[in-house]
DNA sequence: CTTAAATCCGACTGGTTATATCGTGTTTAG
DNA sequence: CTAAACACGATATAACCAGTCGGATTTAAG
C-alpha cells in the first residue's frame, strides 16, 4: 500500500474534526493553515468525505466542516482504501481488488504479500478515528530506535 | 508498498532462476514463457538485475542468465526497494525515503504507518530467496479463510 | 566462415495517475 | 448588500508505468 498526498490530507483534516466533534464547524481555510495542506486542494477533498458521509457542511459566512459521525464509526482502512483503492501491494492477494493471476498454483513469493496484506489490513481496520486520536504522536527516540535495531525500509 | 510488474517479473524471473542454481544458463525466451512474462520487457528487467549482481550472463546461442550469488544471500527486501523504491507507505515513516514532514510533531496517525512499515521491513528482509523458494504456493483453501474471517482488503 | 540464437543498449510511446490550480456559481450571517 | 464560505467542473502538468522497437554484439555449431 502507497498512501497519497490526498490520504494523507484528509486524513490530517479528519483528526483535526475528530478534536472538534460537536463543536461549531471549522472553514477549510483553518483546516489548510492547521494541517499545511493547500486550500484548493482541500476544498476537492473535503468534497470527496463529504460524498462518502464521514463529515457534513454548513455553507456561508461563518460556515465550515464537521464530523457527520462518530469517530469510534470511521476507521483509517476505510478512509485509505476509499482514496487510494486496494491496501495489499500486488492484486493477486487483495479481496477487493483481486486479480487472477496465471502464477498462482506455483508462485511462492505470494505467500509473503499475502502475509503484509494480513497484517495491514488488520491494522488498519482497527484503527478508528477515536482510538487513533487519543493517542501521541511518535517521538523521535521511537524513530531513533527503528534506525539502530531495525532492518531499514 | 505497492509492487509494480517490473518487480513481479523479477521475482518470478528469480525463483525459476533458484530452482535451477549452479545448472545451465536459461534465456529469457525460457524465462519468459514460463513465468507468463512479456519477453522484450523481462530483457530489460534481467539487464537490470545483472547491474545489480544479482544474475550473470552468458552471451550467444545456448546462453542465458543464471543467478550469481546464494540464494541466501538475497532478501526480497533488497528486491522490491531497488525496483520501487521504498517500502514504507508514507515518506514520513521511511528510512531509505525520509522526508520529514511539518506535521510530525502533532500527528498521530503516523503511528499506525509506522507499525505498518516496521512489519513490512522485516518480513521482507528476512525473505531470503532460499527460505520462501522452500515454501509452498498459497492454496485456495487458505486465501478462503480470509475472505470469511478477514477484515477484506 | 556463415548462420541462428542469444544478450546488450538506448530510445520511444501511449496511457494513467498524482498533485494540484482556476473560474465561476451558490449559500448565508450580519 | 456583501463578505466569506461551500460547490462543481475544467484544466494543467509532470511523473510514472508497462511495455515496444530497432539494431548492435557475442557465441556455439555446422
Amino acid at each position: 500500500m502507497r498512501v497519497s498526498k490526498r490520504t494523507d490530507y484528509a486524513l490530517r483534516a479528519l483528526f483535526t474534526l475528530v478534536d472538534h466533534y460537536r463543536g461549531a464547524p471549522i472553514p477549510i481555510r483553518e483546516l489548510a493553515r492547521r494541517n499545511d495542506v493547500p486550500k484548493r486542494f482541500l476544498e476537492q477533498i473535503m468534497l470527496d468525505l463529504k460524498a462518502q458521509g464521514w463529515v457534513d457542511s454548513v455553507a456561508g459566512i461563518r460556515g465550515g466542516y464537521m464530523l457527520a459521525r462518530n469517530p469510534d464509526k470511521i476507521t483509517m482502512g476505510e478512509v485509505v482504501r476509499h482514496f487510494d483503492g486496494v491496501l495489499a501491494p500486488i492484486e493477486c492477494v487483495s479481496v477487493t481488488g483481486y486479480k487472477r493471476c496465471s502464477q498462482e498454483p506455483v508462485c511462492r513469493f505470494r505467500r509473503i504479500f499475502l502475509d503484509a496484506r494480513n497484517y495491514i489490513a488488520a491494522a488498519m481496520d482497527r484503527a478508528t478515528l477515536a482510538e487513533v486520536a487519543r493517542g501521541m504522536p511518535v517521538s523521535k527516540q521511537e524513530i531513533a530506535a527503528n534506525f539502530i535495531g531495525g532492518a531499514g525500509i
